[in-house]
DNA sequence: TGCCAAGTGTGCGCTAGCGGACACACATAG
DNA sequence: CTATGTGTGTCCGCTAGCGCACACTTGGCA
């Protein structure tokens, strides 16, 4: 079966019950996700929560000048929407599709009302929000202190843990939107990261050569979240 | 009564509705907070969880190295130890009393108890953590786009909020830890707005003479967390 | 086949903030 | 009323990254 079109593919959906997947699965819609689709804006009231198989989803807010940054980047491991639950209904900031994939997506009342039941749906998703949050915290921290390089060796670790495969289509001018600083550094730092071999790139697609080589490169906080993200969502969920 | 005193200055207390207002107050604690308090570790299990009064909490990140940076601030709005609630018992970041004052505290078990019983308290407790959320997006975007002197505004208006008066007690030294600068930097952008008759600031202690002046020079950043504060927890709560 | 546009490379001056060093200033304790 | 230490001011050179300008390359389309 084509990963993308089964929807255990997200470890979210993974992780669910027996009883649970029962009920969800002839709700779930599956859906293209084209790069650069906006799946929300800022602002605006959800209708769906997604669930990314093979696609990625930033999570990235817009400045009134245009300027902007990535907050946190979701993939196959979790849930865009986090606001429908929590409460909010909206946030100030906007969901991107990073990378072209394929999701499934359920309808905003269904998904609060399994969350409302309050049971292992609800701590899963608490859970995963609390990874998020780490994601998040640690993305403050990076933009503080560490360098373009490390930054784009982080970004590029955890788009490649989110992926099927070694190949990101991805132009330099989207990376640096995301990490919110220029295209012209981009290229800079991806052309240090090519000379060490890590990396090949050509015209919109990078090819991670040596994983590990980015690893000794990437600042803390790329393991810092990983940790996170592997500490409160086993692969194997006591559900 | 002392509003220090009085578990209803927070509001997050003031919310509960009157029944488990009830079940609450005997199992409230009342605590000092004094300068520097570590009320968590990283990584550290949390025994309670906070509700500031008149003390302000920082949430912050240590990095290997020493440096530091905030992620985000509690004070008299919120709850510090989310995680315990979130399903992760504990998080990668530190907490301490950034503002000394008072504030009350629950022990870990009770507030899970309260939590799990998915009322109110479960959705006032999950708005609040949206809010928090968007303070720490906010936090991030700030560290990428924001000029120091920007920065030190929103810290300023930040702590202001949860402040009862314009006086700050804290040196350049604590301000520089938390926006994760340089103190010297801190200096020189105090200095400026000192000469723009904003503050007054001498050996620890800060004066705010001119809030609507920090208004004017702070960036978007603070203003759409504030607005999204307002939003999630309005005054009047539906409880 | 030739052209265009998207993607990348490079150079240049500029600024914010760093890192370190040190001088001063005031508050409190002795 | 002096000594000490904590807090603040200032100067230095240095670097990362910015903003801008423009040239080059390559894939796809006419």
């Amino acid at each position: 079966m084509d990963i993308s079109a089964d929807p255990r593919s997200n470890h979210l959906l993974a992780a669910l019950p027996e009883a649970e997947w029962q009920r969800w699965l002839p709700q779930l819609e599956s859906v293209e996700m084209p790069l650069g689709q906006v799946l929300y804006e800022s602002g605006s009231n959800l209708k769906h929560v997604y669930f990314p198989t093979t696609a990625i989803v930033s999570l990235l807010y817009v400045m009134e000048n245009g300027a902007s940054a990535e907050i946190a980047v979701v993939g196959n491991e979790g849930i865009v929407g986090i606001s429908l639950f929590m409460g909010g209904e909206s946030t100030p900031s906007r969901a991107v599709v990073q990378s072209a994939g394929h999701g499934f997506r359920l309808k905003a009342q269904a998904t609060k009302d399994e969350f409302n039941r309050s049971g292992p749906v609800m701590h899963l998703l608490l859970r995963y929000t609390q990874a998020l949050i780490t994601q998040m915290a640690q993305t403050a921290v990076c933009n503080r202190h560490h360098s373009l390089d490390q930054q784009l060796c982080r970004w590029l670790l955890l788009s490649l843990d989110r992926l099927h495969g070694s190949e990101l289509v991805m132009t330099q001018e989207l990376i640096a939107n995301m990490l919110g600083v220029r295209r012209e550094g981009v290229t800079e730092a991806a052309h240090r990261l090519q000379e060490a071999a890590l990396i090949r790139y050509a015209r919109g697609h990078i090819s991670v050569l040596n994983r590990k080589g980015l690893e000794t490169r990437v600042c803390e906080c790329y393991a810092v979240v990983k940790k996170e993200y592997d500490r409160l969502l086993p692969e194997r969920l006591a559900t």
